[in-house]
DNA sequence: AAGACGTGGAA
DNA sequence: TTTCCAAGTCT
């Protein structure tokens, strides 16, 4: 079953990769000097959260972990620490585990195989590509929120994406991907830049968007968006807005908590409980004693 | 395979 | 004010 005919490949390619040339952000893990690990600190924390409030976390970061083995000495509680309020601090601890693992068992380098960075843990199967793509310039399909987006647009020719990345947007993007491996990699990344600046989710800008006359959707009118409709997650009252609250009292106090502190953020003793458990459980939270608590180390 | 998992800024 | 969304991963 044949899609909305595109232009041909190679077109595709440079129109992005002049466009790319032209309008990349500046970003410090995409300069020459950033290593692979940073490659990685940047992935890990790009995950589900804006560029902006990245890149202070980022540098802070690498400025006292400049390796995974200096990672790796350090307790993993001065990780979620030091992850401060980017959100998902689980990301934190796989960070430290994959330096660990790093550190333990390929001599404190980041992997350049795409299978050996998927056994780390937090990376899936985006993160993998993206870090052997962009740290190490291997062909790889990097399929994140913003690549979907601008092929869903582009070549299919409808608003948005599924909800789950399905076997026709791989053979799309694998199709689309560049022989070469360096233009491969350049391609990825901008792809994602396309999206990230243009083709954006709330109101992309197709009046400067290289792809205006190639693009499907475009070309069809920019119907609207049909398909089921994507639930925004609400988040007052959840056990996730309480492992928050507990965790912030965590993170300032550099040490021992005692349970009143905690019992201070949230008045309702069951729902409390069951997010501090859930905390334990995650191994971000570690009782020292009965009704002490801390970061984990 | 649907749901859990943080946080804050923009519309 | 409410809703949506931001370079996903794991179970």
């Amino acid at each position: 079953m044949a899609t909305t005919s595109t232009a041909p490949a190679p077109l595709l390619h440079s129109t992005v990769l002049d466009w790319y040339e032209a309008h990349a952000r500046d970003l410090p893990w995409r300069t020459p000097d950033a290593s692979p690990w940073a490659v990685m600190v940047s992935e890990f924390m790009l995950q589900q959260t804006p560029v902006k409030r990245v890149l202070p976390v980022y540098e802070a970061w690498l400025e006292r972990w400049p390796t995974p083995a200096d990672l790796a000495a350090d307790a993993p509680g001065e990780a979620v620490r030091m992850w401060g309020r980017l959100g998902y601090p689980r990301r934190a601890l796989r960070l430290h585990g994959a330096a660990t693992a790093i550190t333990a068992t390929h001599g404190g380098e980041v992997p350049d195989d795409h299978a050996a960075l998927l056994a780390l843990p937090g990376v899936g199967e985006y993160t993998a590509a993206a870090v052997a793509s962009f740290a190490f310039r291997q062909r790889h399909v990097v399929l994140d929120t913003n690549v979907r987006r601008v092929f869903a647009r582009a070549v299919t020719g409808v608003e948005y994406p599924a909800q789950a990345t399905t076997a026709a947007e791989r053979r799309t993007a694998t199709t689309l991907l560049p022989e070469t491996a360096e233009t491969a990699a350049t391609w990825a990344v901008g792809v994602m830049e396309l999206g990230a600046l243009v083709c954006t989710a709330r109101s992309p800008e197709c009046g400067a968007c290289p792809l205006k006359r190639h693009c499907a959707w475009q070309l069809a009118g920019r119907p609207p968006y049909e398909g089921p409709a994507r639930r925004g997650q609400t988040y007052e009252g959840t056990d996730r807005q309480v492992r928050g609250k507990l965790l912030a009292v965590l993170r300032e106090a550099h040490g021992e908590v005692p349970q009143a502190r905690l019992d201070e953020v949230w008045p309702e003793p069951v729902q409390r409980a069951r997010a501090l458990d859930g905390l334990v459980a995650d191994g971000l939270v570690e009782p020292v004693a009965q009704g002490v608590y801390r970061l984990p180390r």
